[in-house]
DNA sequence: ATGGGTACCTGTCTGC
DNA sequence: TGCAGACAGGTACCCA
């Protein structure tokens, strides 16, 4: 489900209302991708620090009563979502983690499970600085640059779609906003990454910061679930040009919206206005 | 190192 | 209505 403007959307939504709250309970349901790393009795009697997002991480800050040191990264994979409520009600059977503290319940339903709540010392350390080792410059990082999505692309030959993917080259863009930017772009999703001009990367890097920026504005899409922590659907998929949109007429030229396949996964596009 | 494929898990939708 | 199959917003891991 989430891409970077879903989980910075969800960040936002939390942040404030839980920092500084203090943890009196942790409940887990069933397994997630990994295993929390650290007996649930641990957090308890911990504090809420500043909600940080890497890529498509969330970091969580939980100090100790000593000031201890230590969070959980969380990852909400396709399928999961945050909610954070004064009185959340009985966990459901996609309910896997719920975080209570002073200030109420941070929740995450993942129906998939391909979603990740993991304890570290910090976010360097551990199992958390092993899932964060490798990943892209954030997408509005002033170093992310045509210049360096140019240098970056040259030593592949993957499609570039794929190359979006990737997240170790920029982070943050998944299925939907890499399919958006390439729109945006005018680059056809199957070129290859390794011939694409300066000229088209520096089109290419405005257009990946501009879908995430124009999606975290809209408070981010909602396809058939995705909620912020207070609730609220995103607005961008309203907006999508491309995604999930095969067949209908490009609202540029009025060709038909290609689907194909790459890497398993969907991309759409316009054979008009995307050239390799 | 790179690229390609598989795996994880559940829900929803489509077509027969 | 039932059922099989395709598909879904992600990414770690294995193999060539």
């Amino acid at each position: 489900m989430p891409e970077l403007p879903e989980v910075e959307v969800t960040r936002q939504s939390f942040c404030e209302r839980i920092h500084g709250a203090r943890v009196t309970d942790v409940r887990l349901g069933k397994p997630l991708r990994w295993p929390l790393g650290v007996e649930p009795q641990r957090l308890v009697s911990r504090t809420v620090g500043e909600v940080a997002r890497r890529g498509k991480y969330l970091w969580l800050p939980l100090a100790g009563p000593d000031a201890e040191p230590g969070g959980l990264l969380m990852h909400l994979g396709m399928s999961g979502s945050l909610a954070f409520s004064p009185e959340p009600g009985a966990a459901g059977s996609h309910d896997h983690f719920d975080l209570v503290t002073t200030r109420g319940t941070l929740r995450l339903t993942d129906p998939r499970r391909f979603g990740a709540v993991v304890w570290s010392d910090s976010p360097a350390d551990g199992m958390a600085a092993k899932l964060l080792a490798g990943l892209g410059l954030e997408p509005f990082d002033p170093a992310f640059t045509g210049a360096h999505l140019h240098a970056a692309l040259k030593r592949r030959r993957v499609a570039v779609k794929l190359a979006l993917l990737s997240g170790d080259i920029v982070v943050g863009a998944g299925n939907i906003y890499a399919c958006e930017a390439l729109f945006l772009a005018g680059i056809d999703p199957r070129t290859r990454s390794d011939r694409i001009s300066r000229a088209r990367c520096d089109r290419l890097a405005d257009a990946v910061r501009e879908t995430l920026a124009r999606a975290l504005a809209l408070g981010g899409s909602t396809l058939r679930d995705f909620r912020d922590a207070h609730g609220m659907a995103g607005q961008f998929q309203l907006q999508a040009q491309v995604y999930g949109r095969a067949g209908d007429p490009c609202q540029a030229c009025g060709a038909p919206i290609r689907r194909v396949v790459q890497g398993q996964r969907s991309t759409f596009f316009c054979p008009t206005c995307q050239r390799r």
